[in-house]
DNA sequence: CGTTGACTTGAGTCTATTCAAATCCTGTGG
DNA sequence: CCACAGGATTTGAATAGACTCAAGTCAACG
């Protein structure tokens, strides 16, 4: 159920994506400790799997690098991605608030590497600190944005929309005004993630270059009018997505 | 934007239903003192709006009775609701969380009664009071199962499969093995609930009634066979709803 | 090179949507 | 108690969007 290649004992305050986290940032010094002594570094596999749905919750990880899909399966072998988590983000950190069994698979959706520690030092941390059950909240709360987000564009968007609403994201946190973005990983993931098959996002993709002037080349995106694209995008959708800001943004910068 | 008609500064502790909230039972009592002298009463007409998106988050409500429609809208006056509270749950509790931003539109579905009260109390509340933090992130983590099952549901479930579900959904805490519901409110409401339009529900509703001997009369459903309709809905869905436990209580009350 | 996996394209099908018209219901006034 | 207006729901026909299955292309890699 789970491969490790090494099996290294880590300290957690070695890795500075971990320690500059706002939930750990929160832990009272005798948490730390605890899992100084609990933390596994793990290099898991593309396809490895983290958690499965309703298993007692042991672990939650944290993404040193790669990316991790959270998703749900019917018996048909259907899948649901509900969401892909990159370095930095933590992986089942909830399950301890939610009866103690993961609530969703997850799965190495190429080689990875984690650091794995306990639910229970999480679960007592938030129950005896208030600083960390507030920090917790507050993932929480981004967490609930984000989905509501994605509620959203499923009901609203359709196939091309949700692809550029996609790429407006990988837009954020751009350096320079630069028009040039990469996907993340590959397009039939970013495909199940937004809800279509891979055929679909394909096509619909093609209809997105054609109606905006975006270009695609492999993984290479290139946005020659972020504010066009962003009118596209967001003719299917309330402005509660900074499109706004990023565009703006965008323009001042370029 | 708000038109409320009587106008009654009301004790939390005279309703019974928001004083078993679990938020409510963690409040330090200096809180709920400070909710006393600043909770309002309301009554509110049908389609009235409670809160905005994007706008100042004031208050944050309790339902006493009717049905709160949360949504989302497009320029194009496309809506998406995101979901749909009754009797004894909060509306726009987490926007302190949030930037103090509402992050939905709110209106009554229906006339509606609730109790008002400001954010920054419960603000305060959970910044000084640990068992409140910790009843919020009970909140929080309900919310967002709730949530993933939803996009799971839009990712893997057609049409008829929705409708299915909402109503083994409806059966839950019924008190005897019984197998009449009533829906909980218009049938077009539902239908953008499950992400469809009004029509289509007609649609779907007559597949599943062809198809399991579901039987539909106005508002007023039948299910002889929990079961059968279980496992023509679970088709879609991974097992993570409680779907299983619902059936064999079901039939074990029968 | 040949193979593998990722992506694209094509043809046909199915599902959900739109727009319009017909019905059914419900609360109201007579 | 009945007729009626207005809203909610259903139904029909045509269309659009997404899906399936199959075949073809492309590029990385051994």
């Amino acid at each position: 159920m789970l491969k490790l290649i090494p099996n290294n004992r880590s300290n957690p305050d070695n890795f500075p994506t971990l320690r500059h986290t706002a939930l750990f940032k929160a832990l009272p010094t005798n948490i730390r400790a605890s899992l100084a002594a609990s933390c596994t570094r793990l290099t898991i596999l593309k396809n490895e799997t983290l958690m499965v749905q309703n298993d007692p919750a042991d672990w939650f990880y944290f993404i040193l690098s790669g990316w991790v899909k959270v998703y749900r399966e019917t018996q048909e072998g259907d899948e649901a991605v509900i969401e892909l988590l990159g370095a930095g983000s933590f992986v089942g950190e909830y399950a301890f608030l939610e009866g103690d069994i993961h609530s969703s698979d997850a799965a190495a959706a190429e080689k990875l590497s984690v650091l794995r520690m306990p639910c229970s030092v999480l679960k007592q941390a938030v129950n005896t600190s208030h600083s960390a059950a507030l920090a917790m909240l507050q993932s929480y709360a981004e967490k609930r944005q984000r989905q509501t987000r994605e509620l959203e564009s499923l009901k609203l968007q359709d196939a091309p929309q949700r692809i550029g609403c996609f790429i407006l994201r990988q837009c954020q946190g751009k350096p320079s005004g630069s028009r040039h973005v990469k996907l993340p990983y590959g397009k039939s993931l970013i495909a199940t993630e937004l809800g279509m098959k891979g055929e679909t996002f394909s096509r619909a993709l093609g209809k997105l270059k054609n109606t905006t002037h975006v270009g695609v080349n492999g993984g290479k995106v290139h946005i020659p009018d972020i504010g066009e694209l962003a009118e596209f995008v967001c003719a299917g959708c309330s402005n509660e997505y900074p499109c706004k800001d990023l565009v703006e943004l965008a323009n001042r910068r370029a």
